[in-house]
DNA sequence: CTTGACTTTGACGCTACGTCAACCCGGACA
DNA sequence: TGTCCGGGTTGACGTAGCGTCAAAGTCAAG
């Protein structure tokens, strides 16, 4: 009979992990002192102890390893749960290998240039929203901007505030191509059937901003001329994280743009639909 | 100006984080109401919080997260600060590949044995101890065991019982050959100079049992007779975790043998000195 | 008998929040 | 103007697996 303080020299483990598990009632000690409350082992309960570590050493829960050890599973059961761990290891080491490549791309990015980088690229889901918006291609830019005030312009006259939500544009075209293919228009907070006309015969519909699983998302802020910066650097992004481009992007405007003190000045997320590379 | 809710759905993360990371102080809202308390964030704040989502998401702690986004560090720390994650990560990276090869293993042999198998194997260290031993050879296991008695009863009678600890058997032969080059004596609590003599003729001096970084250990029961069948195990362990023997094995005695109501029957525990297989 | 090493229980700490519970606010609607 | 409901607040507890004190009792050697 070993007192706990030899037992665990012998074993390699502390005293805290035996009275720990002893107080979950995973291993016993084999006599206890009445009249001290004394733990006493016996090297037989090694055994007992070592198929507890060799199992908690593959991962498994103290939960699961008692009631492997404590026989009432069957050697079916024991499988499935070895199986399912295997599964959780192989999704943790494709997560931490994920994880790995994006900090190296990080430290890649400060050693060219010098900081942590302007933008900060988050991956999230979006949920499906109802969508009272207009599509039309523009020559420029300034042609776009000149419909996002009118399209505020209108909306805010012919909509409640609280059934519309953030302005967002949706942008089909090719990134390099001239003129651009635009969604323009507001999520809303429920459906609504009201269409909304606007100043040139125009009319704005309804429709919907589907759901995504995978978005590459970014906040930025600040002149709107200059929102193409930003896009560059979530193609950088992407291309560093193998993640590939699967819709078209989005730009929400996260405060009412060309209003307040600087008129050009927008906060906006841009949203990319995204999918792993191969 | 976003009430808490709102906030959370934009930047996609619950309430109770945000509050959290007020509450350390990682996030503090725009703006606080004195006379209720409510929350209120800007739009703005949201590049702040990818900043730490972002950084969040390469597993760093939201203590590492704070210094780097409060700006209170250089770049160079910043840098060394990944770096040392990204070690972490590797080191990480093949310890749960070790994980997952035990578990295949594992469940290797339950399919071949239909069950976990009678033996566990934990990997731990062992510190250097004082070791008053004989070095011979022996004919067979029938010699040896005679002298594990002999030496018994020597140490038993002339080594006081505090500083006598297990006995242990150091076993230098090849595993395959006929004749046996064993170790044999007992490591002690403290050095002494004092020498055993042996009924033989023979004398036990005082030696080392080095220390050992890795160690692949197993504990049996039962016919010292049969402690050849554990050693098997211990062997297929070995293969199928990729490890190789990297010195001579030990067994040590974790109950005093040979005494008892069944004098033959043990407890040891089966040592090998291992490394990882390149 | 004294010491010093060992043991006991109990409590708190750790990470990064999730999940109630009890109570207070704000805006929409009647 | 009353009422209602969704949303806000603080506070406490739980998580997994122990490490780390703290105060007090035990054991064995000298």
């Amino acid at each position: 009979m070993f007192r706990i303080g030899e037992f665990s020299t012998i074993a390699r483990v502390s005293g805290r992990l035996l009275r720990y598990y002893d107080s979950i009632g995973l291993l016993s000690p084999q006599h206890v002192d009445a009249a001290t409350g004394y733990r006493y082992y016996t090297a037989g309960q090694l055994e007992r102890l070592n198929r507890i570590l060799a199992l908690k050493d593959l991962g498994l829960s103290l939960d699961q390893v008692a009631r492997m050890v404590d026989g009432n599973v069957s050697t079916g059961e024991i499988r499935g749960m070895l199986m399912l761990k295997k599964a959780e290891l192989e999704r943790t080491l494709s997560e931490e290998a994920d994880r790995l490549a994006r900090v190296e791309s990080r430290l890649q990015q400060i050693d060219e240039q010098g900081s942590l980088g302007e933008y900060d690229v988050v991956v999230k889901a979006a949920a499906a929203q109802p969508f009272l918006s207009l599509r039309r291609t523009f020559a420029g830019m300034g042609d776009a901007v000149a419909m996002l005030k009118e399209v505020i312009r209108a909306v805010t006259a012919q909509v409640p505030p609280a059934v519309r939500d953030k302005m967002v544009v949706v942008a089909y075209s090719d990134f390099e191509d001239e003129d651009l293919d635009l969604e323009i228009g507001f999520g809303l907070t429920r459906s609504t059937n009201r269409k909304v006309a606007l100043a040139g015969g125009e009319e704005m519909t309804l429709g919907e901003l589907p759901a995504v699983e995978t978005l590459a998302t970014l906040v930025r802020s600040g002149p709107i001329q200059q929102a193409h910066i930003a896009f560059g650097a979530l193609g950088l992004w992407m291309e560093a994280n193998r993640y590939r481009i699967s819709g078209p992007s989005r730009e929400v405007f996260l405060e009412p743009p060309f209003s307040g003190p600087r008129p050009e000045h927008v906060v906006m997320e841009i949203q990319f639909p995204v999918s792993r590379a191969a």
